[in-house]
DNA sequence: AAAATCGTCAACCGCGCGTGT
DNA sequence: AACACGCGCGGTTGACGATTT
């Protein structure tokens, strides 16, 4: 391939907009990126396969869609991925496979082509050389099993690393004696937590009210003040390294909802990041309607639904699960937008939020379903992809899971898409006994 | 020093989907 | 209904610089 190479659509095959003129292929030269950028620049591209004719450019209009997309974009990032963005990569591939544009889409400045150069380059051989299968994300040669879910996860998600979520630490600084840093909520969460503190109603299924009031937040909390934008700084005279290993500094320094607030993320203050990035990425999974992160109980990363027959198939009636006879069997695979995940069951008035990229798995003491006409009035929409995974836990316990998934069918609020029912789950469906319950 | 191999990434290719005729 | 067209996507290629042999 050079730059120097033209071809015809007639004798190599190529695209329809091709057609009727000789076009070069190859390397751009700045002569011809600066063309399209002037051209693009003034006009917008419209149709792309005018683009070339217009912009004075003996490529296909294919071509200038892909030199504009990857490269000549304003808005583009460039440069190496940060820890936080092939921390996000991994999280999304392993929940979307390899829908690039997908998982690009969540990550600004970058391309779908350039998230893929660097999964293939990078990240692959990271993921192989942990042992991990690069499909289902999981240890390989290990049982799938409810107790084994920590452990099997790449280590990016639990206990070394953080997932594009909730809260973040800013920048650091030490001066010798006093440590500062920003506490800031990213925008994601911000969206969500503003929904349902501030506003209430649009953040509701249609029908339901929710008691704004019942929720109302502490006029010093830092929610608030997070939610509208604030940076939270804090000083102390310890250095940085010494807070991150005191789980107790926040919950000793804050008090009511910020203290705990505080004492979680502390716990979940990582270690390893702080020397190289100077920040303190933080893995907070759910924050709640009340201004509190959600239990510690919670089983990390839930996103994932699975059914035998597509969504709508349920009845939305709850009474009419009986029907369905075999409902493992080539189990497919429903990504739901728009969901709001409830939190262990314990307390219906502190659902949390399953953050993006993250979720909260239904347990085997979940009583999402059955708590869901209780806790109804309380959801509320989560702006991200999410989905919920379907663990090897009893078959009264899935189907529950099916009549909460179900519950969320009779909204039209929710929108619900059936993927490919060839996507591995990666779930051990013999350690489930799918029958026998499911009729009772 | 030269050749071989590796790694990265821009660019290409073919396919599928949506839309218009 | 059938076809043409444009677009977006994911898989793949190949140029080229870096590293190893």
């Amino acid at each position: 391939m050079h730059v120097s190479e033209f071809s015809t659509a007639q004798s190599m095959g190529h695209h329809s907009c091709c057609n009727k003129q000789k076009v070069r292929r190859g390397l751009w030269s700045p002569e011809e990126d600066e063309k399209l950028i002037k051209y693009v620049t003034a006009y917008g591209h419209g149709c792309w396969s005018a683009v070339p004719k217009q912009a004075g450019l003996q490529r296909c209009g294919k071509s200038c869609r892909l030199r504009w997309i990857n490269y000549l974009r304003p808005d583009l990032k460039r440069g190496c991925f940060s820890l936080q963005e092939e921390r996000t990569i991994i999280d999304l591939h392993r929940i979307l496979g390899n829908r690039w544009a997908q998982i690009a889409k969540h990550l600004p400045g970058r391309t779908d082509n350039e998230v893929k150069n660097f999964w293939n380059s990078c990240i692959k051989k990271k993921l192989i050389a942990q042992g991990i299968d690069l499909k289902t994300h999981k240890l390989i040669n290990q049982t799938t099993s409810t107790a084994n879910f920590q452990k099997e996860r790449p280590p990016s998600m639990n206990d070394q690393g953080v997932p594009a979520l909730g809260i973040d630490l800013g920048s650091t600084t030490y001066n010798g004696s006093n440590s500062t840093f920003d506490l800031k909520m990213n925008a994601d969460i911000r969206e969500i937590a503003s929904r349902a503190f501030l506003t209430g109603n649009n953040c509701l299924p249609s029908g339901e009210n929710l008691d704004i009031a019942s929720y109302a937040i502490p006029g010093s909390s830092w929610m608030e003040k997070l939610i509208s934008s604030e940076n939270i700084q804090f000083s102390c005279s310890k250095q940085p390294e010494q807070i991150l290993h005191e789980g107790n500094f926040f919950t000793n320094n804050f008090s009511g909802h910020d203290a705990q607030l505080a004492g979680n993320i502390t716990k979940r203050w990582p270690t390893i990041d702080y020397q190289s990035e100077n920040r303190f990425p933080i893995q907070a999974e759910h924050v709640s309607p009340n201004s509190m992160l959600s239990s510690l109980n919670m089983k990390g990363s839930l996103v994932r639904l699975e059914s035998k027959r597509p969504f709508s198939d349920y009845p939305t009636d709850l009474g009419q699960l009986g029907i369905q006879t075999v409902p493992y069997e080539g189990m497919g695979h429903i990504q739901l937008d728009n969901v709001f995940l409830h939190d262990q069951g314990s307390d219906p008035n502190s659902l949390s939020t399953a953050q993006f990229g993250e979720a909260c798995r239904l347990s085997d003491s979940s009583d999402s379903g059955l708590n869901y006409a209780q806790t109804a009035a309380t959801r509320m929409q989560l702006p991200k992809l999410c989905e919920i995974e379907l663990e090897d836990c009893s078959s009264a316990q899935v189907k529950r899971n099916i009549q909460f998934a179900s519950a969320y069918g009779s909204y039209e609020h929710f929108d619900i898409d059936l993927l490919d029912s060839s996507i591995a789950m990666g779930m051990d469906t013999d350690s489930i006994n799918p029958v026998t319950e499911w009729n009772s």
